[in-house]
DNA sequence: GATGTTAACTTAACATTGTTAAATCATGCT
DNA sequence: AGCATGATTTAACAATGTTAAGTTAACATC
């Protein structure tokens, strides 16, 4: 039964509808969960009708990692509310750290898988966009701390600052997500580990008081 | 055309050929290559031959990671030569990411999948064994630096600090073999990231000079 | 030395996957 | 009424991991 003529916003809810059946698979089951036809039989659908939405798998996948990241921005955005820049940047690292513990799945997707090219144009979200783009948000907190003169007089490139904060907590994001159930690593509390990488980088990157 | 009776030492390799053979795929063609048939075809086996060598894709898998694991404590054991401890903490660490950066697949592999369960005694390593696993190797050479009395008086649970090290040096790592193709990041030079953390580490983990 | 047992290996087959080509089916237009 | 068209499904294909059922050759035993 094909009601006909589907407008856009029409096609555009059903694109959705796809994505959030895959996603709901996705971070219940695992990765390996989402097949095309249990997909397709969550909705209501037949399998080969995702491909009229979707051109393979892949584009799928990239659509829930894209509008996950337009969640991710979004969520850092609260954090930017906090006026010390200092502790607005500590604030924004912890915030993504929670975010990856609490949907491993999608941070694995996001961050952890390698992308195939990765065509920008092929993506829903602009990058170098302070709204949609978490990296973005990222510099632009690292530069205000950077113009505030509160980084030690060594780091002169934000940009580099930036990408050293990054991995970092992606480090420990990162491991986490990978090994938390490898016994043969007496891994201390990852909450105690995040703290450890914090403080870190306040020691290793931020001015001491009296400087 | 089967010669019979294998000793058991023939046994052993058959299996290091089937290892070398999927490793040479993987390297080579990456990842997703690793099938059963093409890792048959190369070494002039049926498929289902690695069945009796290997209980399943992932058995063989985890073999790779094994052996290669062993080829990893066996490199950073060269950095163990350098005489002063934190010298020889440093070029472990750059040696770990020289590694991650010659064999992105096996890298991927050991420390960015998700493991199974992994049950140590089905592993052919040897946990908490200096001679063959690296994070024991770490452990050792942070415990130097740390009864040397050269870290930091604030840090005062080792185990951490090497935690702290290696998610640092991961992160650093791990993105870069996920995202090195990502043109929307204005990535620093590789070499100059490792540095960043490097010196991340210097600063705000070992005493000043004249602490 | 014939015979049967067994280890090593292969062939055939199955279920599941992503994906495409062909068919169906309902609606809107003329 | 009839037809064109878009939305959807069914059927089918090729590839994959994996298992069950053979096949073959070496060894042991009589």
């Amino acid at each position: 039964m094909p009601p006909k003529v589907k407008t856009e916003a029409e096609k555009q809810q059903i694109r959705t509808t796809i994505i959030d059946a895959a996603r709901e698979l996705f971070v219940n089951k695992g990765i390996e969960a989402v097949t095309m036809r249990s997909i397709a039989k969550r909705i209501g659908y037949s399998a080969t009708t995702i491909y009229l939405y979707f051109a393979d798998k892949e584009a799928l996948l990239r659509a829930i990692c894209d509008t996950d990241m337009l969640k991710l921005a979004a969520t850092l955005k609260e954090a930017m509310a906090i006026e010390d820049p200092v502790e607005r940047l500590l604030t924004f690292g912890h915030t993504y750290s929670l975010f990856s513990l609490a949907y491993p799945n999608h941070y694995r997707l996001m961050f952890m898988m390698p992308r195939p090219a990765h065509a920008p144009e092929s993506s829903s979200i602009i990058y170098n966009n302070f709204e949609q783009d978490a990296y973005c948000q990222l510099k632009a907190v690292v530069n205000e701390v950077y113009d505030a003169g509160l980084f030690k007089p060594e780091l002169n490139d934000p940009e580099l600052i930036a990408q050293t904060l990054w991995a970092g907590t992606h480090g420990v994001c990162a491991l986490h997500n990978t090994m938390a159930n490898d016994t043969w690593i007496n891994w201390r509390d990852i909450e105690t580990r995040l703290l450890a990488m914090r403080e870190l980088f306040i020691r290793g990157m931020l001015k001491e008081p009296n400087e």
